[in-house]
DNA sequence: AATGAATGAGCCTTCATTCAT
DNA sequence: CATGAATGAAGGCTCATTCAT
C-alpha cells in the first residue's frame, strides 16, 4: 500500500484529472464520460488503463495516501522538535486551505459516500487514518519521554481528534477558525 | 427552518422511509424508484407529495434538524447542571451508536456529498451545526459565569470540535474510543 | 407456466416485435436498442414494461410455449384419430416452413445459446419439449390400446426424435426432405 | 476444406483455447479479450494470427470438421461390418457425453447462432452434415447390397435423423435415453 | 390523490478491430 | 512477431422528472 510499482504517465494523468473531479463533485457523482472528455480520450482507452471505476478510485485514494506518507516522512526527517512536527500538521492544513478551493478531506468525504465498511477504498481510508493516529502517537511519546505510554497515547488521540475536526469543520464553515482553535488547543495539550 | 407547518402523515412516512435509505446508502446513491417501492406507492404519487428529490432531501434533513432541536431543548429544560448537559451530548451519541447501525452523522455525511456550498440542504446542515455550537457556548457561559465571554467561547469551540470528531471517527473506526476520549477531554475542559 | 394473467397490449406488442428479432438474429445478438427503435419507444419505456432483457426473453418463450399448448389442445379436441393427430404435427411444421422464413425451432435455437442448464428460459424450453413428448406418448397409447405401456412409450420417443430432427435438419438444409422422411417414418412406426 | 495447410502451433493452441470457450459459452458470447487472457497473449498478437474473430471461428469449426472426418475415415478402414460402423457412431456419441461436460453438437449449436444462411462458418456446418449423411448412405448401401439405391438412401436419412436428434435431445434433457432410443431404432432399421 | 407509461440523457462496461511502437 | 494503447459504437440498465388518465 506504499508505492506504485509500475507507474505509467498516462495512468497518472488520468488519476490526476479524475481526482480533481472526484474531489469537487464526489466519487459517485463523477461519471466516466466526464473524465474521458476532460482527458480527451475514448471510453475504451480509459478501460485499457483501468479495469473499473473502482480501480481508478483506489488509485486516486492511493495517490493521496502516498502523498500523506511522504508529507509525514519528510516531516519526520526534518530537524524539528516533536512538538513542532505535530503543529506543522495544522500548518500544512492551513496552507492547503489557502491554496486550494477547499472541499474537505479526500478520505473523510469519500468515507461518507461508502456505505459498506468493506472494500479496498474503505480500507485505504481507514489505514491512512490509523497511520496518522500512530504517527502522532510516536511524536507525543518523543515529546513526553518520561511519561508512561498510556499518557502519550491519550494525548495523541486528543490531538488526532482535534486534527480531524479541524478538517471537517473548516469544510463545513469554510472559515479558518476550526484549524486555529484545534492548533491552539494542541499546543496547550503538549505543554 | 424550525417545524413543518402542515404535516401530512403520508409525507412523514415517505421521509421516514427515504431517510433510512439516504442514511445507509447516501443521498445520491438512493433512487426514487427504491423509495417508492419500499413505500408501496406509484411514481406520480411521490411527485404529488414532493416537487423533487431535493425537496425530499430537505424534508429529511429538516426532520433531523428538528429532532436535534428537540433533544437540545429537552436537555435545556432538564434540571441538570450546564456541565452535565454538555456531557449528555456524548451520552446521547453513545446511546445512538449502541442502538443503531451507526453510519455517522446525517449532516456531515450529506455535507460530504454536496459539492456546492449553496443550496437549501447545505444551509440546513450549516445552521444545525451553528446551533449546536451556539448551544454549547451558552452552556459554557453558564458553567463559567465569572469568566469573560471569550473564554467561554473558546471552551465551547473546543468542546464542539471534540463532539464533531467523535461523530466522524466513531464512523471511521467503528469503535467507541473516539467518543470516550472526546467525552473525557470535555470533562477536563470544563474543570 | 400456462397463461399470462395480466396481459397488457403494449407488452404483447413488444414481445411480438422483439420475438421476431430474437428469432431471426438470436436472443443474445439482438440489442435492446434495436427493439425500442423498431417499437418506436424510449429506453426507459421499455424498462417500465420489463425489468430486464431476460424477462422479455421469458415472455417471448412463454408466448410460444402457450401457442404450442393451444395447437396441441386444439388438435386434441379435434375429431381426428390418434394417428392423424400425430401426423398433423408434421403437417403443422410443413405449413410453418411454407409461410415463414424458417429459421428453425424457437426453443432449440435458444437452447443452443444458453450455456447453463439453469434459468427460467431454459426451464420453459425443457418443459415445452417434455410436454410435446408426453403428448405424443398419450396419442401412441390411444393408437395402440392393446399394447403395454412400455411399447407405446418407446414408440412415442421414436416419433418425438423424428419430429425434433425434422425441426433441426430442415433448418440446416433449408429443404423439406427431413420433414417428409420423418413423417413417412412416423407413419410406418404407427402401422 | 479438408486440412489446414500451414499449421502454426500457436494458432492451433489459440483455436484449442478459444474452441473450449466457444463450445461452453457460445461463439458470440465469447469475447476476444477472454481468449487472449486465457492464452496469455496480447491483442495485437491475436490479430497477427487471425484476421478476425470469424476467421478464428472458421478455424475452430474446421478443426472439428477435420476431427469428424478422421473419426469417419478411421471407422471406415476398420474391419467392422457396415452395420457395426453405423452403430459405432452412437457409441462415439455416448463416449463423448460420458467424458465431456456435454453441451450439444458444436455444429448445431453454432448453426443456431448464425442468422444468415451464408458465410463460411455456415458452409462448414452444412458440409459436415452432408458428409455425415453421405457417409451413412454409403454404409447403408453396403449393408443392403441387393437393395435399390433409393431404399438405402431412405434408410440412411432415417438413421441420420436419429443421430441428429440424439445429439440435440441429449443436450436438452441431459439424459442418455435419446441416444439409447436412437441407437436401438437404428439397429431395427438395419435389420 | 393516485397511477404508471413515457422520456432521453446518463450510468459503467464490453465489443471487435487498428496501429504505432 | 509481439505489445497494448486507442477507438467509438454498442451492451444492458437507471436516473429524475413529466403527464395523460
Amino acid at each position: 500500500m506504499s508505492s506504485t510499482p509500475k507507474s505509467s504517465q498516462k495512468k497518472d494523468n488520468l488519476v490526476e484529472i479524475a481526482g480533481d473531479l472526484f474531489y469537487y463533485q464526489g466519487f459517485a457523482a463523477t461519471g466516466i464520460k466526464q473524465i474521458i472528455e476532460k482527458a480527451g480520450i475514448a471510453k475504451g482507452t480509459f478501460y485499457s488503463h483501468f479495469e473499473s471505476k473502482e480501480e481508478l478510485g483506489i488509485a486516486w485514494l492511493q495517490k493521496y495516501y502516498d502523498l500523506w506518507q511522504t508529507i509525514l516522512d519528510d516531516l519526520n526527517t526534518s530537524d524539528k522538535s516533536p512538538r513542532q512536527k505535530i503543529l506543522s500538521l495544522f500548518d500544512t492544513l492551513t496552507e492547503w486551505m489557502n491554496t486550494h478551493d477547499y472541499r474537505g478531506c479526500v478520505f473523510l468525504n469519500t468515507l461518507a459516500e461508502l456505505p459498506k465498511p468493506t472494500g479496498e477504498m474503505r480500507k485505504i481510508i481507514r489505514t491512512h487514518k490509523e497511520n496518522l493516529r500512530n504517527y502522532i502517537y510516536e511524536l507525543t511519546q518523543a515529546h513526553f519521554p518520561d511519561k508512561p505510554k498510556d499518557f502519550s497515547k491519550h494525548k495523541a488521540d486528543v490531538i488526532y481528534l482535534f486534527f480531524e475536526s479541524a478538517l471537517v469543520e473548516s469544510q463545513n464553515f469554510r472559515e479558518p477558525w476550526p484549524i486555529e482553535v484545534a492548533r491552539k488547543e494542541t499546543e496547550h495539550t503538549l505543554s
